[in-house]
DNA sequence: AAATTGAGTTCTGAATAATGGAACTATCGG
DNA sequence: CCGATAGTTCCATTATTCAGAACTCAATTT
């Protein structure tokens, strides 16, 4: 089930009497571009590069339309045809993707906090910031290997089975909180995948302890333990995180780890208040 | 294709007036999407968040259109609005770019000889593609350091004082090269960065001897040998390099390691070949 | 070889969304 | 309180996009 597009439908606006507020709902005011992506959507998420004929038959778009959208799309680099005609994601992305990356301020004041966990702990560390339902990770740093960058930098993972999901969810107001519980659905990735319910439980323990922690709930032999990192006004929420698998990540070593882990968290939050806070 | 102008300007605008415009050929014909493209490029490609009077003061657009574009592009998560009311560059962006490198088929299939170029040399490896006159990072492979990822993927850097970049143009026919020569400034990096003149030149040896080097014209204390990488069709043009400090690779072993790095981009494109070539 | 299908491209009046100018609201500094 | 600077909203005008059909081109089928 694709959780594609909401609603797109918003024709008429008899705006006759006054006009009520537009509180929230999520009403995909984007015009022309909203369209566009939607395209860049699909090819992106693809498993590998369409077709015209495959973009066709589900972007439910006429032919000729689809045709100057994509036109325009390749011609800006967004997306790439191949020597066979296939459309598959373009270079554009990644220039555009790695100075978003380079500068973002979030990123840059985390940084050497995250290395210094990485050099206490030897695993992985992860720094990943909550956008809707979704936890995409912001950086990573790993130890030694011949590293897969990108590897996961930019992915969005489920809030629900990952630590800094947890910790980030944590950090929210019970209002918000429920808003995205109730609007994820949950699969179930192995055992220990949580639910609604004892997702809700394992707020309040990370409330009052502050770590979350992943103990084999997405991928079979990865844990890993969290803590949240937010900025005051709740623009940025998020978590850090050490992550690794299970036959190192012992239970205990979790716990060993789970100081360290809010102790990074609470420095990379004292520099955004530094960073952030002041005017500019 | 034909002109497929969208390079983006080279960095530093350093003195020299130059004040030829890049070729007025701006014959953007992407409609809306291109104004929106505009606008991102601005934001990305400033040194820090943006507030709305910055941007109009280089967007050239009336304040209320601007006001409306901008907001299109937040609601689509291209851009963001920090808590001061300032624009930066989007997550979406990281979600978008992050899938376009994984599933890259050129990356995929370099994937395996850049690892083996890395432990065979114990330098830095890169994998480049020509877009434009612009050279984008595709891979990047490093040694042991808790490294700095998307450091280079993603960048678009000169072809006139990179390794790859020169490989990548002794790849070409007389005719594109001419237009990428002639389309660039040359700005002056290093004591040796080359000339229009000196680049031709070198085009030359390059084609002779099969390995473009790059000796401190990009930046001082850097050095890198490379070879270039394209599919038959030329659909793809780019290069694979070793890079490394100047102490490390003295000349004898930019020479040394010359052949290592043409054996393995004639494997990457005979992979191509497999990959590629046949119908899919 | 002629006919048929599938895939992609181009054209056009009609409909929609973008434009740009101005008026409006905040917020700040004195 | 006033005058600036910064950002937002409104709305008639205009330019872009839309949708559908007609067209090209190549690969299959008869």
């Amino acid at each position: 089930m694709g959780a594609t597009d909401g609603d797109i439908m918003d024709k008429n606006a008899m705006d006759k009497d006054a006009a009520d507020k537009n509180a929230s709902a999520d009403k995909r005011e984007t015009g022309t571009l909203g369209k566009l992506m939607v395209l860049l959507d699909i090819v992106t998420h693809a498993d590998g590069p369409m077709r015209f004929t495959d973009i066709l038959s589900v972007a439910g778009q006429p032919r000729g339309t689809l045709h100057r959208q994509l036109g325009h799309l390749t011609e800006e680099g967004l997306l790439e045809v191949l020597a066979d005609g296939r459309y598959a994601p373009g270079l554009r992305l990644l220039d555009l993707a790695s100075r978003s990356w380079a500068r973002n301020e979030f990123r840059l004041i985390a940084e050497p906090h995250l290395n210094a966990l990485q050099q206490l702990t030897g695993e992985t560390v992860h720094l990943g910031v909550l956008r809707g339902a979704s936890v995409i990770y912001l950086d990573k740093v790993e130890g030694s290997q011949p590293v897969r960058m990108y590897s996961q930098i930019g992915n969005a993972s489920p809030v629900y089975c990952t630590g800094v999901g947890k910790a980030a969810l944590s950090a929210l107001p019970d209002d918000q909180l429920d808003a995205i519980i109730s609007s994820v659905s949950f699969l179930r990735f192995t055992e220990n995948t949580l639910t609604p319910e004892t997702l809700r439980s394992e707020i309040t323990d990370i409330r009052r302890s502050g770590n979350a922690f992943d103990r084999e709930e997405h991928e079979v032999g990865i844990r890993c333990v969290a803590a949240p990192v937010c900025s005051e006004d709740l623009s940025f929420v998020g978590g850090v995180s050490v992550t690794g698998p299970a036959y190192r990540l012992t239970l205990e070593r979790l716990e060993e780890w789970a100081l360290p882990v809010r102790r990074a968290a609470e420095s990379i939050m004292s520099g955004m208040r530094i960073g952030l806070g002041p005017r500019r």
